[in-house]
DNA sequence: CACAGTGACTTGACGATGTCAAGATGGCTG
DNA sequence: CAGCCATCTTGACATCGTCAAGTCACTGTG
């Protein structure tokens, strides 16, 4: 209903922005199921009506929090793709590892973040959000995109490989082997297929 | 009242498939939040308690919907790869087509199915029917795997491609580009990454 | 400084949901 | 036929999201 950029508005001192805060720590602690607008409120020490004030019942907090998420998200990707070596093939490698590691790390937000439908009302928020992190794969992945060609061909060939792993890794989807290590070593060789990309973006379809 | 099988164990005749099929029902036509134990054992004709003794919970009965559901989709991904050409590479791409057509025609179930944490418990009866479906993509992707090498590599490799795509298709989330078309003309491109596979297994070729 | 006014939050209530305990029902076995 | 027991029903309780009304504190204006 109202701006999130006000410093101190008048009892609590931006709640909407406590509120995110505890919904991300109750994902952290509980999960996904767990993050209830009661609890997110009795966390922040406010009645269990006060979020109504904020946010657009439990899909509006929701949505607040996974963009809260998908900034976070951005800034590992940032600081991720920044270890390690700097060229292009080190780069993206280093990027994906942070997109491994966030996801397996922030398990819940991950989820939340991408849960399909989790955001029926005001897309373009997280579009927004999106964008902006969409813009780091963005940049990784220039350098790959053969002239002339789409830059969504390989940034989407990227981004699906990736996500793809890292969202069947934590659904403990994976061959009949068994264990976090062995799921862990799969990803290297799996990244290896992104030594062909560029190479194999054909002529237009 | 019910369809399916006329076992008639005892009172109502296979409640728990009854309550299967009216989940999925439900998961279709109204989406995943609105899965409730209440409204399956309504529209299974039985009263609101009832489910609790077939299954443990609402986590038992999405876990036994996600086993089904997961039988369906392999089911869907035997009859979409037995399209068109027979050749390695073109069941390939059609088991890939009908990956993305039936998370597209089920979204709310592809979603459960594929949901992180859905599972807490019997991973056995899910394991097993994961291991089935999983076996379609192991033989389809057999023709493509290196002498000597780990098939899990290649396995992976594609089944992250095209999960991910499927998921991020769904979640809204793709370039700046918008519209369902636009989208669905970056599959073939993108899909277009699997020619370079097999090759790009580490042990030379 | 007094006094409304307005926004931030609380309180209380309602329907819906998951879950449990106890009772009713009906087929099966002895 | 009688008893058993799995199956299902009924009723209750705590929790949840949401709404309506009320309370509180800060702010601007005289």
């Amino acid at each position: 209903m109202n701006n999130q950029t006000d410093k101190k508005p008048h009892h609590h001192g931006d709640l909407a922005a406590a509120l995110i805060q505890s919904g991300i720590e109750i994902l952290t602690e509980s999960g996904l199921d767990q993050l209830t607008l009661r609890r997110c409120a009795a966390r922040a020490g406010v009645s269990h009506a006060a979020p109504a004030h904020h946010f657009d019942g439990l899909a509006g907090l929701r949505a607040a929090i996974a963009q809260e998420g998908f900034d976070r998200f951005r800034r590992h990707l940032l600081h991720s793709r920044a270890q390690g070596p700097q060229d292009p093939e080190g780069r993206i490698f280093s990027l994906c590892r942070g997109y491994l590691d966030f996801a397996e790390e922030n398990q819940a937000l991950f989820a939340l973040i991408f849960s399909c439908g989790a955001l029926p009302q005001n897309p373009d928020n997280l579009k927004a959000g999106e964008t902006t992190a969409y813009g780091v794969l963005r940049e990784t992945c220039a350098p790959f995109v053969p002239n002339g060609t789409d830059p969504r061909i390989v940034e989407t060939q990227v981004w699906s490989l990736i996500h793809g792993f890292s969202h069947l890794f934590l659904a403990g989807i994976f061959g009949p082997g068994n264990g976090r290590s062995d799921h862990h070593a799969l990803f290297a060789p799996v990244m290896a297929l992104l030594n062909q990309i560029g190479t194999a973006a054909p002529d237009p379809n």
